[in-house]
DNA sequence: TTGTAGGCGTTATCAA
DNA sequence: TTGATAACGCCTACAA
């Protein structure tokens, strides 16, 4: 591998020169540009970028923390990070939730690792951190930013979408439909993003009356075993296996998924028989059987600009940032008419 | 942000042997190998990556290219990299095709992308690049490994499951359920993994004297939306919108994810009226409405194998790899007895 | 416009 | 067992 000295050399100027040719900083004349040019090409110099960063004092890594890469929220968060990225000449350094122990410990030690490797700046998707443990990890490290979750003290750092007003909309979208017996299948307890599109949903509902039974209601983690075995458990409870609700909210897509599987395999017709919707939007949505109606989250206008927030706070770059993040009901084919008359939601 | 300097100044000894005492290389006396272990966790000293690169001449990082992160297939890959470094203190700089241009210079820009952040090692998945490409890209990375395709030349660096034999299980698995007219929606064309399954496929059915016929066949680009227009170019052809078919091979599971719902939107029914059979064995196969049949590949030992093989390359490790990777079927509920009788084959 | 020299934070060498 | 010191490859004052 040939250094900058090399060219320097071949090219017959000092290496300073050289540097100030190849990078642009700093006048160099035409004719000793064309010189160092022709003497990186003819020895295929590629600039150390370690050498680069510790000179620079900057390793124009970016860390990404995601609980997982496999399931479409995430991945898609991952790749659009990485492609602002790219656009700005930076580099990710990914990191998921790998080894045995509480989500809480893997996220810590995935971040843990990160901060270990340089990283200009970090951005870290996480509902199992609480805010404390967020707060000392920006004390830490200021240019962290936090994606898929507000924070109290930080306010600026987190980027999320208005899950509460997802909620809302989700039962707006019930009710609008006729349906007054709905269950839900929710996320993890305790994480804040399923926390606020519940709190939106059953705040909506109440104010038109209308409450969740408990025996309508299970619990999930976000992912398809545990969307399957919600929906198992609200079918156990239901006198005869003929459920009374007629709806269910499902707090995200891929439990949505299972959920109709399960429908189905229970001899059950979505949405003739059960109307189920959807939350995220994610990329298989319009392909379930049926169609997935749900919530769409403009996720990747989210990781967008967590991501330029990061880029302005450790390059004291001036990209345009976005806040506001409404979710919009999409309608597809697995919510049908309820048994009640419509109901308009101001 | 302390340096090793201020440790060994507050701990009163040389820098030598304040790096020595911390990295454990080279003999230091237990008094004072805890005197600078005090001042260093006192200064919440962190030893610079960037520059431990620099002077070992190695970055400890590796990159990874995939087409995309989103995707079961190559999310799954990724998150099994990042747990196989992250396990010898290693770490991942990922990378994806994004951009415009065709998915060949996607790829190549991408893979270039990575060759300039100095990583030690590199894993590629890609299915448009060609030999001769990877050829080259050998040449100037001698620690570049393959996976999910074969290679001519350096056969050791590439890791890929059989693909052949996956494609001549699918044939079997239809044959032995009674199928004799027989769809299939392919991947791209002159991608070698998806050529690798339909040759399989296509010739274990010619040893049955059984062939699927040109109108039988449409290509698809192993994602959802092409899925589902493949399969609407199925149903189109067919005479009365009743296919002729009584099976169909769908070379992965994201695209019969989108065949199912094609189907069952033009009222047809899974698997009584058609049988599907897909390929992957993806996360979400088991949750498809009815759940998927589908060919098994052990996608995590591929990547488990290739990661490590770039280790061994690059670290001078000894980590054990594996070079087989066979695949298998999972019966699920997607596929049902065809109007013949079972054949079985040897 | 150019070149020399010092520094970035480690690790490795070598003499003490 | 120790501690100066010289790399590692780049960038950037500073001086010429």
């Amino acid at each position: 591998m040939s250094t900058i000295k090399d060219v320097a050399r071949l090219a017959g100027v000092g290496v300073a020169t050289a540097s100030r040719a190849l990078s642009g900083n700093g006048s160099v004349s035409e004719d000793t540009a064309r010189r160092v040019r022709d003497a990186a090409a003819a020895l295929d110099y590629r600039p150390s970028s370690t050498a680069r960063a510790l000179s620079l004092q900057q390793s124009s890594a970016i860390g990404v923390y995601v609980p997982g890469f496999d399931g479409h929220f995430y991945s898609g968060i991952v790749a659009t990070i990485d492609g602002v990225l790219r656009s700005v000449g930076r580099h990710m350094i990914a990191a998921n939730g790998c080894g045995i122990g509480t989500t809480r410990q893997l996220d810590l030690d995935g971040i843990d690792f990160l901060i270990g490797r340089d990283c200009d700046g970090l951005i870290v998707a996480s509902n199992s951190l609480d805010d404390d443990d967020l707060e000392r990890l920006m004390e830490r490290v200021p240019t962290l930013v936090a994606v898929n979750r507000r924070l109290a003290v930080h306010r600026d750092n987190a980027f999320c979408a208005d899950h509460h007003a997802g909620g809302r909309l989700a039962a707006r979208a019930l009710l609008a439909r006729g349906h007054r017996c709905i269950a839900t299948v929710r996320g993890p307890q305790d994480t804040p993003d399923n926390e606020a599109r519940l709190n939106g949903f059953n705040g909506e509902l109440a104010r038109h009356g209308i409450t969740v039974r408990p025996e309508h209601s299970a619990d999930g983690a976000f992912d398809l075993p545990s969307g399957d075995a919600a929906m198992q458990r609200l079918l156990a409870a239901a006198p005869g296996g003929r459920p009374a609700f007629t709806a269910v909210f499902v707090a995200n897509d891929v439990m949505a998924l299972a959920c109709i599987s399960r429908l189905v395999q229970a001899g059950l017709r979505v949405p003739e028989d059960i109307s189920v919707l959807g939350y995220d939007d994610d990329d298989f949505a319009p392909y379930t059987s049926p169609p997935l109606t749900t919530i769409r989250i403009p996720t990747a206008s989210v990781a967008t600009s967590a991501c330029r927030h990061v880029l302005n706070l450790c390059y004291g770059l001036d990209l345009p940032v976005t806040r506001d993040f409404p979710p919009e009901v999409v309608w597809r084919a697995s919510v049908g008419p309820g048994p009640h008359a419509p109901m308009e939601c101001p």
